[in-house]
DNA sequence: TGTACATCAGTGAACGCGCGTTCACTGATGTAC
DNA sequence: TGTACATCAGTGAACGCGCGTTCACTGATGTAC
């Protein structure tokens, strides 16, 4: 309790000591939701744990968010973006059209791996709530672009075939899901992760 | 109330009247665990939810399963024999090797997009427990191993390789995933129903 | 065939728990004069 | 520069809820004699 108050000269980027409005709890919560999923899963996070995590009080995130749902939609929808730089970080590293094509998918089954509980959270029961021109759902889109531009630059005439779009991204999504529920384990095939696992399915036959 | 004991002479199949010692309990709540599954989803499908479908005290289902766990275990148990039935009633009306293949993809998706919530929870994180061994197990093995044969004889060799097992897996386990989540809309395609979706991703190129 | 009794399969009340959300509040911030 | 005040972002207590599970119990069943 003392000092709490005391060194208020702080910038608000310093991470001493918790400030008076706190600075940035948007923010924070997002965050906290993301250590939460990192660490428990995505049983565990709830809005109070949020805010235990985040230091705060349960009624705090009202001021931030409508409901429970947005700040799991925030949350989503960084995960999106971290998604699609997963995929185009691990593309900008080969050249051609082709090894681009495969590196996406072992991009998105490398994230999926990596997040188990944010990728869970990602894609749990979107349907109901299409929300076209939300934030999260451009950052959805943004996301499947990355495998459109792949299979289009892959195609004779540079369209991207919605059936061939469609079965690759099913192809990844299916890896990611298998893996993570532990259906398939990548030590069956001598592999070391799920990473090594989308590469060698999706090696060229 | 009334008359609620005086029909005891009714054979136990006959759905009349709840009787003395209910006849078949265990049945009873794992029919009424899918009845909550398919009206109301997953995440309505508590144990209390499951008694008071099935008419009976909370503590009632603790003389049957040990705990939630276990009725979960035995509706998932049962969702991958209907699985099983899914594709290979399917199958059976076609005979070429190619054919059959295409149609246990066709099969799988058919039967997730018909039981959405009872698919979700026969994958829902199976990893921590493996307990290989188990009737769940088992039943997960008998429906895998449809894939298997259909791969096999498929093969020049007649042997059912991995690699492309899960390829297939995966591809098929994706679309229906994806269907249900509504990540892809069936109607997109021109189709109208995951079934027909799967069946013309799965023809084949 | 009839009775005594162990066993089995239910009941219903209670336990402690954590949840999402609301409420009246308080203290800090920033602006107008 | 200093003060008054509206606004903002927190607090903490409380709400009602449904959950999984336990407990002592009761009534029906089936078996031994």
């Amino acid at each position: 309790m003392a000092g709490k108050t005391n060194i208020r000269a702080l910038a608000k980027s310093d991470e001493r000591e918790a400030p008076y409005h706190h600075g940035d709890l948007r923010d924070a919560l997002i965050q906290a939701a993301q250590e939460i999923l990192e660490g428990e899963g995505l049983a565990a996070l709830s809005l109070r744990a949020v805010a235990r995590r985040a230091g705060v009080s349960p009624a705090a995130p009202y001021h931030h968010f409508p409901d429970k749902q947005a700040l799991l939609d925030a949350v989503a929808e960084r995960g999106f973006d971290a998604l699609t730089a997963a995929m185009t970080s691990r593309m900008d590293k080969v050249s051609s059209g082709a090894a681009r094509l495969d590196t996406s998918g072992v991009g998105y089954v490398a994230f999926a791996v990596a997040n188990p509980a944010l990728f869970g959270l990602m894609f749990s029961t979107i349907g109901q709530n299409p929300a076209v021109g939300t934030p999260l759902d451009s950052a959805r889109q943004r996301a499947y672009a990355v495998l459109q531009e792949a299979v289009a630059a892959c195609s004779p005439n540079g369209n991207a075939d919605a059936g061939e779009c469609l079965r690759l991204w099913a192809l990844v999504h299916g890896i990611a899901k298998l893996v993570l529920q532990g259906c398939v384990k990548p030590a069956d095939f001598g592999l070391a992760d799920g990473e090594a696992l989308a590469a060698h399915l999706l090696r060229r036959p």
